[in-house]
DNA sequence: ACCACCACTATACTTTTTGATAGTAGTATA
DNA sequence: TATACTACTATCAAAAAGTATAGTGGTGGT
């Protein structure tokens, strides 16, 4: 009786947490890269070029930048625009989809910007 | 003129991206690694021993379950308890910072929900 | 014609992350 | 005493992610 009520139980809770675990790891397996959040900050802010994003995000290479693009789009993220056919000026910009992340980025922007004001308090020295 | 305003306001944009990248990538950093999250999404359910974990997380090697752990640890998302010191009977729970995720979690999945159920509509099959 | 800028791509390499497999020390159970 | 479970650790191998560096094809200006 006991045994089964607590198999019940433990079957239960995985399933659960399964549930709620699928569609966190997928979050990370698109967004979780080194550059990809950087990227759609700076896309949320306004559509680059792609120079303009190399010089943006520092540190990031033209190959990471052009491979990290092409997964945004792929995942219907981020989309890419020949906005002048005339010129051939290409910009980058979030899809609705890519500007429904909004909230996922704010919620780590809060979380991650308290985060830090503790870590300063406690070793009471500026980080960088 | 028009020059300087540029540059001046492509300096303010510079900044204002960086200061919006720092945070978020702060949390990449943290939480951002494969089994990170499923660690913390099963911990928000209840307090578990090594083993629990090892078997309500489909996949994960006992070795880095316990790296993963010690770097939770390490930054103080998570603690390790040994409840019961008569039977040796070690948990791990989330620290009052690890509960503080809870928000942005929360926001990974319901957006990992909407997005799951947009690919399996658009796609018309079920995903796994 | 020459040089610069744009939007990338190619190749090779290093580093980091993750996995597979086995094993250990301690306690409990039959 | 043998067996099993808990909470891990060690070693090595594979795979993934990221970096360094150079180069390409196109357009635009002088």
């Amino acid at each position: 009786m006991v045994v089964e009520k607590f198999n019940k139980m433990a079957i239960k809770d995985y399933q659960e947490c399964k549930v709620y675990i699928r569609p966190v790891r997928d979050v990370i397996d698109m967004i979780g890269s080194k550059w990809k959040l950087p990227i759609l900050v700076a896309l949320g802010f306004k559509d680059h070029r792609f120079n303009e994003l190399e010089r943006q995000i520092q540190g990031i290479t033209p190959r990471m930048l052009s491979r990290e693009l092409k997964d945004l789009e792929f995942n219907k993220l981020v989309k890419r625009v020949v906005s002048c056919p005339d010129d051939n000026i290409v910009k980058y910009g979030l899809t609705e989809e890519g500007k429904s992340l909004e909230q996922v980025i704010t919620a780590m922007r809060i979380w991650g910007t308290d985060y830090r004001k503790k870590i300063m308090k406690k070793n009471d020295f500026e980080l960088r």
